[in-house]
DNA sequence: GTCTATAATTAGATAGAC
DNA sequence: GTCTATCTAATTATAGAC
């Protein structure tokens, strides 16, 4: 139970400011844990920040995978929009995993290798190789599948992590169900404007 | 001179590690003088941040207009097409603003609202008072200008400060020209799917 | 597995000489 | 405007009792 409350207040705290800016000492008050469970429990900082972001990309990816098995037979471009629905909700009930991609992004480091290897390059993979699909059926629009694959992703969850901003410049909140339907159509009717094949 | 080299510094380092993560000691040793000197010249960490922050959206700002002031009368599409070009390039060459953004737009935060009553709001609603008439001249999809503003500015600028990411994932290097220049017509050919109107 | 106590380092900020 | 020296607080990590 210590370990999860550690992970859980870990998450919140790497996504909000950052390795560098995070303190392991704010992590196990926001637990309400003595500090050195943390050594404890974890061994050290940097294998914390990695339990915690394996927790949480590994909480997206299985949560947008069960979601997808689900779906019935439909054709490309309702499964192309189901998977961007799915997405929009997986990114807004777990703001954090997006949040620490982009914290982690702006500069080299071993952190940073390792989540691309481990994490975002498997899921990539798939989806930019289901694109490619989509683009040859006319759905999606032309060009580089990987651009287009990460225009997607900022437009869907890097939005969503910059909900705040968002908020304070034009009024929108994101929080509410209601922008985040329009926020997904608006997604689907941006990079998805081709007519599924009547075949 | 030591003020400007201390601004340098700052960006870079605050751009990359946000407030929390940025010690003002390690800013004084990219600039080459003695951290004191940051008291002396800016009188604390947060002034130093709002001056950092200060220069980089002003220099990006500007650069910005400068660009678009250039250009001549020509109809709304091609100037669209233009300020989304322009708007790239001018995010690929100062990385640093959109990182803070994103670094700063995480928690709630003093930072943050000064940030958006200062220089996110007045570009935001100049952009979309624009966006409305690409809208209505059926050049740029239908649906909230706000989202669609918000959607375009982190494919633009959100997508370049995730460079070594998309590096990683998928070898995608966009200090390549060519990839810029391939980036900015994926967003045009997305955003701005509509004709100009034949008259 | 959890606690108290503490070591070693780094942080933001200041004092006062030059 | 810049330097050295220093204060105070916070940080990561560990030692050892319970």
């Amino acid at each position: 139970m210590t370990q999860q409350k550690l992970l859980d207040a870990a998450i919140q705290a790497f996504s909000e400011n950052g390795f560098k800016g995070t303190s392991t000492r704010g992590i196990a008050e926001r637990a309400g844990v003595h500090h050195p469970l943390i050594t404890y429990h974890f061994k050290n900082k940097d294998l914390l920040w990695r339990a915690a972001a394996d927790r949480i990309f590994k909480e997206f990816n299985s949560s947008l995978i069960k979601a997808m098995s689900e779906v019935p037979e439909v054709d490309p471009k309702a499964r192309a929009e189901v998977f961007i629905r799915t997405y929009v909700r997986c990114a807004h009930s777990q703001p954090a995993m997006h949040k620490i991609i982009l914290r982690e992004s702006s500069y080299p480091s071993d952190r940073l290798d390792w989540l691309v290897a481990t994490h975002l390059k498997p899921l990539f993979e798939l989806v930019v190789d289901q694109l490619k699909v989509l683009q040859e059926l006319g759905i999606a629009p032309a060009g580089s599948p990987a651009l287009l694959y990460n225009m997607i992703r900022v437009s869907a969850g890097g939005l969503l992590a910059l909900g705040l901003e968002i908020k304070g410049t034009s009024g929108i909140d994101l929080e509410d169900q209601r922008e985040l339907d329009e926020l997904a159509d608006m997604i689907i009717r941006v990079f998805l404007p081709g007519d599924s094949a009547p075949s």
